[in-house]
DNA sequence: GGGCATTGGTTGACGTGTCAATCATCAGCG
DNA sequence: CGCTGATGATTGACACGTCAACCAATGCCC
């Protein structure tokens, strides 16, 4: 049958549009300053974000990568670069032998610790105060609810 | 001086970080099914999209970073993996001896018009029926206020 | 027309992400 | 005890993005 696509109107598709670009802009925007201010990729800023928010600043390894929803191979990879530059180190777990604890150095915490002020920011300066509090709220209440509609959706 | 940081409050950051995960998940499925459905990147659809919106489907090579935004490095590296799997060639430019057209090849229409109307689906499954039409307006308003700001912030 | 900054584009190195395969350990069950 | 399947995690190959350096034509000005 193959029917004509169903291609967006021209509003949803300007809307789609916007979306888009600025989510690629700002999230571009973020991670390269981070970047540069703090010799941290994103990816960096999330896992120690995570690790330090636990007691102790260790978690288990797949704790960790449900924490922030990754993948268990990337988030493989990335604690060996995180490891090799210090900023984390693995331990072995005496209750389960296949298991790894994930532990923030100091280093990572002194890198953490300056990097999250001027992170925040820099989103206020790009982000929040583009906006009225009113707008942030309904952002806030549409991701929530293309985040829950997602979770119904196969795939 | 140093004031201690200026944090985003509760709500604040409760809408950030829900449009940071909603943002993630969104781009991640989308591009993992255009992979799978089409056995085609993100970046491919982005850019055979514009190249197939000009005129021929051929464009100056810097015309077409500029349409789609990126650097042109990245073009650079794109167009050559794009080239090797036969979705676009590398022709001479004969006003400007530098210069390059990019141009679609029949194999490189034939995938786009294939994967769009798949991609158009996803974007209504996941997205757009996520929310009312509404909701869809004021987000792309909010996002074109956000682009906007950050056209105007240094970096 | 000879120098020289600018423009158009490529390259290499490196960090990052995905997928599929692998490996070691563990839990359950006969 | 000894399989067997599930769980916890790593690995390798490959696509992707960024940064900085580079190269080759071009435009311009003296």
């Amino acid at each position: 049958m193959n029917a004509t696509p169903h291609w967006l109107d021209p509003e949803q598709k300007a809307a789609w549009d916007s979306f888009i670009r600025m989510q690629e802009t700002l999230i571009g925007r973020l991670s390269r300053r981070l970047q540069a201010d703090s010799r941290m990729s994103a990816a960096d800023f999330v896992v120690l974000a995570g690790l330090t928010e636990s007691e102790g600043g260790r978690m288990r390894f797949l704790d960790l990568t449900k924490r922030v929803e990754w993948e268990k191979s990337r988030m493989s990879h990335q604690i060996g670069r995180m490891a090799k530059r210090g900023l984390v180190t693995r331990e072995e777990c005496p209750d389960d032998g296949r298991g790894a604890y994930i532990v923030v150095t100091p280093e990572g915490y002194r890198a953490i610790e300056e990097a999250a002020p001027l992170h925040v920011e820099h989103v206020r300066r790009l982000f929040v105060e583009a906006i009225t509090q009113e707008e942030l709220d309904t952002l806030g209440r549409i991701s929530a609810r293309v985040l829950a509609h997602m979770e119904r959706q196969p795939d």
